[in-house]
Parts: structure tokens; C-alpha cells; sequence
RNA sequence: GUGAGUGUAGCUCAGGUGGUAGAGCCCCUGGUUGUGGCCCAGGUGGUCGCAGGUUCAAGUCCUGUCACUCACCCCA
């Protein structure tokens, strides 16, 4: 029979490496409610006008890159490829955005988004989603920032670049456009890369950020947001920049920082690695302040801003780092003391002990080589003689020291010689 | 969507000019009638991505096709 295999994109996750999902997960759960963060769980599908809506329809998400699928009635469902959008809904609908205060979540999960896969992106891939709505103090933006230098921090990371900008608002950020434009159309042609051409009328917040030599030292004479911006909006990043300094955050001031979804408004910020090992994309986590964005989707007028973490793009970092390992092996070698074997482990597993049972009786070397390569402290071999006076050998698999057991004393026996 | 590269054992890969498959690792067994990791010996395992074509003969040459990888665009 032909073999059915996975669709492109997609990936099957093994110990060790799922291992280390486990792991971004867990830091998680302990890092975030830290700051008063709780987790939520929402659907991984939804209705295709929420992305289209909240994304904004001229984006590269929008455009090319979504799982779009009609449904057996015919209405049109997407698969979420980033989650701000659906906790946003969710927000909304369930009537939390009309009560005031200050909300926080986080989420994780599957996203979905049809490109072509390469090192650190995959059709679907995992992130870890953060979003707090309500406070539109910069204090919030400067704590968001710090709780995931904490968590990335937590997870062993370190030198990594945090690149932080401002957008502006719906004040200023139009202005800026237009000097902007003004600037690129003054450009000889031949000192744009072929797409910035195109971009420079669709999409001119995108000129800058093009990793095109010739485009880069245009964009270096080009006019910056930053210093387009409105008194408040310049007020705001000030003071998300005082925070920045005060908690030692390894930042860079980018005012080339331009991401790639609509609703961000002034605070934007990308976390990024030089590591080697990751690829071409060294973007590990990006965020920002998306104000506008809860009225946008039919809510009242509440500030919101999130960040997300590309859980791929860690793991390449993290690679190797988790194993697991057992505490005891019991090795069975009589056919008689198979039974045992399971009782005696159920034992040690109540008292918290990780360990495995061998379901066939072998030679004692078959079974110590498995101990060995599964990592375990411990062996338990049981046999014929030990099935009779009721004790077990415990071998300590580091120091190669052996004794003889009680099985009532089994418990102990393996605190001690650990 | 664009470009480049690669497909031979579970994994990493050898296989000038065509002559019907190899190594290392892994795994299993034995060397030690019940003692692992090192060493030694042996063993399991392959429709050479798939389909056509050329040829007495194709892993090797030609055509097509599929898959994977990396990069661009863009994003986490």
C-alpha cells in the first residue's frame, strides 16, 4: 500500500525536540501569571472576515498567505495564521471589553500560514501569545517589553537584540507617509531595487525595511518616523524608553522597524538572534501596541498590545537542551517475575519516581544496555532468585554499585542511592 | 509566487569514463549459564524518490514528474 505521508509545512514533533515545546510552555505557565497574566484557550478557526478586518486586507498575510476554506454551507473560514485577532474577537464577544479595567492573557497553539516552508517557518507553526487590554499608560508597554526579556531570559537565552520603534498615531503617522513618499519619489529610479519601485507607491513603509544594499542607503537619508511624531506619541515613547533603561533590556532604537500587519500603533518592538543556528530568520518574538484595533472589530474604544513568540525559532536555539531520563529500569529476567516487576514500579511511581518496566523477561545484558541508553539512574533487576526472598537488586547505573533490596524497602532504597 | 540545491539502508553519506549495490553510525545476537557504557566478532535491514526512454546491460546517460532543503518576498 502506498504510504500516506504529512503535507508540506507541516511537522511531526519527537522527543527531544518536543521536549522542548514542553519546556517554552511550562516557562510559560510560570513566567507570565507573574505579572498577573492568566491563560486562555480559543479556536484555531474563524470566520475569514476577522483576519481580513484586523489584519488589514492589503497585507501579505491577507493577501497570499492564509488557509482559506469554505465550509459545508459555503461560508468562508480561515485557519488563524496569528492569534491577536481571535483573542480580540473573543474579548469582544464575551462582553469583558465593555467592562473597564485592565485584562490580561495569554495563549498558545498552532498558526497557519501558506508559504513556502524554509529553516524557522513552517505552514503551520506555534507561537506563544501574550496581549493585555486597557491600559494606555507607556508604563504598559515598558512592562510587557520587560516580561518577555524575563521570560526569554527564563528559557536561557541570551544575546539577543531587542529593536524597538514607534509607529505613531492616525495623527502623525499619515504625515510621516507623506514625506516619506515625497522623499522616495525624488529617488532616481536605478537606486531602488525592483520591488522598493513597486513599494514606493503600495506600500512605502516597507521600502524601509529592505535588506537591498543600495536600498539601505537611501533609506538612511530617508526621513524617520520618530522624528515625525505628535507631541503625545512622543511622549508615550519616551517614557516606554525610560522603562527600557531602567530594567537593563538589551534595546536598539530601529526606525526602520516597520511590521507587517496593520494595527499597530506606536509602540512596536521585534526581538532578534545572530545565532548561527537559526537561519535567515532571526526574529524570534515581535509585538507592539494595537489601539485602534478592539473599536476596529466592532468593540468600544479599548487600547490593547500583545507580542507573539515563534516557538520554531526558539527551538533552533534550544536545540538539544531537554532530555528526559528515567529514575529506575526494572529488568525482568524470569518469566515468573514479570508481574512483580509492574507492582514494584507502581510503587516507586506513587512516590514521584519516573521509570519504565521491561514487558518481556530477557538477558540481563539486553536489559542493562536499554537502562543504559534510556538514560535511567537506576536498574531493578529481578529474576528467580529475587522473585523467592522477595528483594530486588538496585544497581546505581552511574557508580556501577549494586545492592540487594527488600521490596518494602524499595522506596527508600532509591532516595538514598540516588 | 520567484530562484538555487538535493533525493542510494532507520540516520550521515561513498559509489571516475554504464556491467545487476557499499561504509560508518544505529539496532539485534554472541564474546561474560544473571551485569550496561569501551573493545572484538557476527547478523537484520535497500522496488538506488517515481515514471518513461536510450542500451545486450542504467544507481550511473536522456526526458518528465514528485518530494525535501535552503534562500527571496514576507513574517513569529
Amino acid at each position: 500500500m502506498a504510504r500516506i505521508n504529512k503535507i508540506k509545512g507541516f511537522a511531526d514533533l519527537f522527543p527531544p525536540e518536543s521536549n522542548l515545546y514542553v519546556f517554552m510552555e511550562e516557562r510559560a505557565r510560570k513566567v507570565f501569571p507573574l505579572y498577573g497574566y492568566e491563560e486562555i484557550r480559543i479556536p484555531v478557526l474563524e470566520k475569514t472576515e476577522l483576519f481580513a478586518r484586523s489584519i488589514g486586507g492589503e497585507t501579505d498575510i491577507v493577501q497570499k498567505e492564509m488557509y482559506t476554506f469554505a465550509d459545508r454551507k459555503g461560508r468562508s473560514l480561515t485557519l488563524r495564521p496569528e492569534a491577536t485577532a481571535g483573542v480580540v474577537r473573543a474579548f469582544i464577544e464575551s462582553g469583558m471589553a465593555s467592562r473597564e479595567g485592565v485584562y490580561k492573557f495569554f495563549t498558545f497553539g498552532p498558526m497557519f500560514r501558506y508559504e513556502r516552508p524554509q529553516k524557522g517557518r513552517m505552514r503551520q507553526f506555534h507561537q506563544i501569545d501574550v496581549e493585555m487590554f486597557g491600559p494606555e499608560h507607556p508604563q504598559a508597554d515598558g512592562e510587557l517589553i520587560l516580561m518577555l526579556f524575563n521570560y526569554l531570559q527564563e528559557l536561557g537565552l541570551n544575546s539577543l537584540t531587542f529593536y524597538v520603534n514607534s509607529l505613531g498615531c492616525k495623527e502623525c503617522r499619515p504625515q510621516f507617509q507623506e514625506k516619506l513618499v515625497a522623499f522616495l519619489t525624488q529617488v532616481p529610479e536605478e537606486n531602488l531595487c525592483a520591488d522598493c519601485q513597486r513599494r514606493r507607491t503600495t506600500n512605502p513603509l516597507r521600502v524601509l525595511d529592505c535588506k537591498v544594499e543600495k536600498c539601505r542607503e537611501v533609506v538612511r537619508e530617508a526621513p524617520k518616523i520618530t522624528d515625525c511624531l505628535c507631541e503625545e506619541c512622543k511622549k508615550h515613547f519616551e517614557q516606554v524608553i525610560t522603562i527600557l533603561n531602567q530594567s537593563q533590556i538589551p534595546w536598539e532604537h530601529n526606525p526602520f522597524l516597520v511590521r507587517g500587519l496593520d494595527y499597530y500603533q506606536r509602540t512596536t518592538f521585534e526581538v532578534v538572534s545572530f545565532d548561527a543556528n537559526i537561519g535567515a530568520q532571526s526574529a524570534i518574538a515581535g509585538g507592539g501596541r494595537y489601539d485602534g484595533l478592539v473599536r476596529n472589530l466592532g468593540g468600544p474604544d479599548v487600547p490593547g498590545l500583545g507580542f507573539a513568540c515563534g516557538m520554531e525559532r526558539i527551538a533552533l536555539l534550544l536545540e538539544g537542551q531537554k532530555q528526559n531520563s528515567l529514575d529506575f529500569f526494572v529488568a525482568i529476567i524470569a518469566e515468573q517475575a514479570l508481574n512483580a516487576g509492574i507492582e514494584l514500579a507502581q510503587r516507586l511511581r506513587q512516590k514521584g519516581y519516573r521509570g519504565e518496566v521491561s514487558f518481556e523477561a530477557k538477558s540481563l545484558k539486553a536489559h542493562l544496555r536499554q537502562a543504559n541508553k534510556k538514560k535511567s539512574r537506576t536498574c531493578l533487576i529481578l529474576g528467580e532468585e529475587e522473585l523467592v526472598q522477595k528483594v530486588v537488586q538496585v544497581k546505581n547505573l552511574q557508580t556501577g554499585l549494586q545492592q540487594s533490596v527488600a521490596w518494602e524497602d524499595i522506596e527508600q532504597a532509591l532516595g538514598i542511592l540516588f
